[in-house]
DNA sequence: TAGAATACTGACTGAGTACTCAGTTAGTAT
DNA sequence: ATACTAACTGAGTACTCAGTCAGTATTCTA
């Protein structure tokens, strides 16, 4: 592995575990055998080493949702949007170190002077409300899911389901105690009223 | 204003808009007219008068409670529900700056390695949820709401609600054109479906 | 009014910070 | 054999920070 990778997995860690100001550049470079100017030989800055960080963050996501798109269009919608509260709860299992970096405010902070860092925060959350935005639309049309507008009723999705990621991590809460009700809680937002029957 | 008042003020400001490791002593001292000694003759440490800060937040926002409660008890369940939702909603609003501390990663990164701290966390999250579970309880007295765990789902109300906040914090999506739907969405989840009529 | 207690001051310290830069090294093209 | 280059080095720089402390002002009390 380059010294590039390893200061850049080394930053990932550290930005999302500690935060920004908490991460020296000192310390990165300790962990990764490297001098000190190697770390800004690579990224010029600790901001563009951030940044670079979150552009290889959002290409990661934008790669597994794109695999995970491929392969989940074969359901009737109301489950899609249960697969899909699932898939994202496995991700932020298996990729628990890349949530606590989106659940900091380093980036939403960065992202309001620096236009680069709000383009990738947009794509990231793109992807994840666009999962079940997708899945909500594919429902209306076979005609298992409620009409409303399709990209509110996937933000308050995800907004709820993030939370549960986000009660994991705030270490207040068992949120294995609330897993089955958040999916049952999905089911009932979205799953049409029968009229007739 | 006493110097101590002026300080503790100064540093709630600070510690919501840029965070614990981003407001330094020495500015607060300089924005509230005293010198470097004053912080430290006060509250001892950086992390001390955090903790003041905190244990201040707190009994700002139990009395809100108690006195919302005092106020909300007079109808059915599910209205109480939205009652709850939109108080939740509007203090947000009047006390943005306290929701913005609540939100960053400090508090809960200090709770994690300081006991106290950690209960001052569950108690204003107990407060939060507690307002949500008493209307959830009371539906289900009066039959208005489905039976199910009532803090499992005043979690995820909660959850929900609060999510709406964090949209407005990030700047990344339009909180208001999903406002309603907050509303309708927590209406669904917990009204009581009726088996008859 | 003496003197004790409390509130406050601000120059100072030392550890830590991001970042620089002149120079070394290993590899490759000519 | 020579020239060039990208990757890397680590001592050095200028600066910020939380926290200290010896001293001063203010208020309270006997």
């Amino acid at each position: 592995m380059s010294k590039r990778t390893a200061i850049l997995n080394a930053a990932t860690r550290s930005f999302a575990t500690r935060g920004f100001r908490e991460t020296s550049t000192t310390e990165l470079a300790q962990m990764t055998g490297s001098a000190e100017g190697t770390v800004f030989y690579h990224f010029e800055s600790k901001e563009k080493l951030f940044l670079a960080v979150l552009e290889h963050v959002r290409c990661e996501f934008e790669r597994d949702f794109v695999e995970y798109l491929e392969r989940a269009n074969v359901n009737p919608g109301v489950e899609m949007v249960d697969e899909a509260a699932r898939f994202y709860l496995e991700l932020a299992a298996e990729k628990e170190e890349l949530f606590l970096l989106l659940h900091r405010s380093d980036a939403f902070e960065l992202a309001r002077v620096n236009d680069h860092c709000r383009k990738q925060l947009e794509a990231i959350f793109d992807c994840f409300v666009g999962v079940f935005e997708r899945a909500l639309i594919k429902g209306q049309q076979d005609g298992t899911i409620e009409a409303f507008p399709a990209r509110n009723m996937a933000l308050l999705i995800f907004t709820m389901v993030d939370g549960l990621v986000r009660l994991r991590d705030s270490c207040l809460y068992d949120p294995g105690a609330i897993y089955p009700d958040v999916l049952e809680a999905c089911r009932k937002l979205v799953a049409r009223r029968l009229p007739a029957e």
